[in-house]
DNA sequence: TATGAATGAGAGTTCATTCAT
DNA sequence: GATGAATGAACTCTCATTCAT
């Protein structure tokens, strides 16, 4: 009967934006009020407080980007494949919404720590499958599963770095396959792996 | 004239880790006062702004850092083994000061950007190598120096991330070794490259 | 044309409910629609603002009190009756509902300045009665009417606030009679006032 | 070291005065500083929020007031001398500091209820020197305790309203022993109160 | 008539900074 | 050099009020 909900879009992604270049405490209302071309006091129809609103968009993005990559890892049975099934959703959601990416990479640092205990994060997940895989052999002989989690998070991650502040172009889709190769060549096994060292 | 600027050092390091914690925007100056036993206006005798305080101590650490990478890795002809030596200081950096690493790690997002246009940063010195190393035929064929980059700098940094959350122990610095193997059969020309693929 | 006017009701009781247990000030209008099951809007039907709508409550009220109060002691031609009754007007009302009967007594610091310089309060009627009486000689002998008229008003006051908080049970009607007889054997002229002191 | 304290008293005196004229919620932190001639922020060195202000005031004073009731009553040993000695104190405190005595009688109604359960406030007082002094037979006849110490009560808090209201002026001291009188008559046991009635 | 999303002035509070001591 | 009381701009958040539905 009254008038139906207008801002709530508008004002989420100004936030996330601002938090983004920002950070959540460097970030005032009054930006994100403005950049959403919204009152002040709107936003404190969607959520208690500052902080809270950051939390809760980190927590949806984060669900929701944890369901892909357990679908996409969940359609492969080799590690190998899942490897690049997970690198593929990362950096399709980076392609999709660079803000949000960035936003969820953020904010790990900060706002990780209130999730759930039994929350399993990007990382989480990614030790797990190494692990489920190191014990199937496709492991390459004497790799730890904790090094390879840190080179295949760490070079997902650095990448989009990269290209964030423009030292590579392009869309990083694109560069699914070479990065998962480049992985895969250091951590996985190969049929003449025995050959090398 | 003894103990003069006594309480600098105290200051200082109050403040990183505080800085590491909540972030620069969100640790005030009265925490950092309180935690380093200092009265509230005692930094401003050191400093002329908290944005200030924390811009120099990133770029003094940076500095020595990048001076003992540069170092490390004029040391080595190869570049194999020039990676190697910079794994080693950045994790010897981890060993030594993990609270100063998390914020140069953190500061990254947020003071970089303020940093001379010239100055080199740890992923800049990186892909400089790596160009480097290509040129000499070093890379295996095929690979791109930007993604070779990304992995080496995400593993180092993601590594530290995950003894940071607990998720692995002891000392980085005996992961030197094991995470540069890794890390150069990724990337690496060696003699039996050919064969693989 | 069935149900005119149908939440106003509702919202006014809710308002003095509340007013009385936080304040004027210290009530906020969305607690006012909750509380009276309706929109935060719909109050703006029937007022112009909220210190306008307390006012209008307040001085309605009291239009009605002073009515009776007038009514009764008119009804009434010696002191000693007319006191009688103005308590037992009194009582009646907080009987009947002691919200009303707190807000009144509430209202007075606040809203009572507002009122018009000819409106007759509660307290200021006591005292021309006091004063009358005082004139046809039924006041004990060198009594204050300013003194006798605070120890009526404070005694019918305080009995209240005594209910309010829980010290007395019952109700106050009952006692009627003992209180106005305490309050004349402290004012009264009677027949063997003069062997008193 | 730093500068002695220089504004507590100046913006308590301030707040209290606003209080009284606006109550606590209707008075804002701006009007404060303003009337102290301080800055908005000076007041938080001293309290954690407004409505913690409000309430260390009070209670502070109702407990100073506390003691000074119970000594003068305790130095008394009949019920009509502890009931002067009670009234002198409370008008005492209104002569020096009006403002003062308006404040607990209004903050009676928000901040009452946050005293201690344990904690003896003047009605409560009042209450139990009434049933003490009933117990020793100083009671009139038939008078309940409740009903003379509402009407003491309320004489002395309705006097003090008349005066503040400039219905009366004067100081109030002089007129303790008139009004005491008055009080004694309605519920005090005389030689020649059995004649009575 | 009633709703409740939206508003924005202004509230309470924080906090980087200053400066008398 | 060091202190911490004081400052006041700017912050987060509230809430009386408006108005499209």
């Amino acid at each position: 009967m009254a008038r139906p909900v207008q801002k709530r879009d508008e004002i989420e992604r100004a936030a996330v934006e601002l938090f983004v270049a920002q950070g959540i405490a460097g970030t005032t209302t009054r930006q994100i009020a403005e950049r959403a071309h919204a009152a002040e006091g709107t936003m404190y129809r969607y959520c208690r407080s500052k902080e809270d609103f950051a939390w809760e968009i980190y927590f949806g993005q984060l669900e929701g980007l944890m369901g892909r990559v357990r679908l996409a890892a969940g359609e492969e049975t080799g590690l190998e494949g899942q490897l690049r099934a997970m690198v593929g959703v990362f950096f399709a959601l980076f392609d999709r919404d660079v803000t949000m990416y960035s936003y969820l990479l953020l904010a790990e640092h900060t706002l990780a720590q209130r999730l759930p205990a039994d929350f399993e994060t990007p990382p989480g997940l990614l030790l797990r499958v190494l692990a489920e895989g190191k014990a199937r052999g496709e492991l390459a002989e004497g790799v730890d599963v904790h090094e390879a989690g840190a080179l295949v998070m760490g070079a997902v991650a650095r990448l989009a770095t990269f290209h964030i502040y423009g030292r590579i172009g392009g869309r990083l889709s694109e560069r699914v396959e070479s990065l998962a190769a480049l992985c895969w060549r250091a951590i996985g096994h190969t049929a003449n792996q025995e050959s090398k060292r």
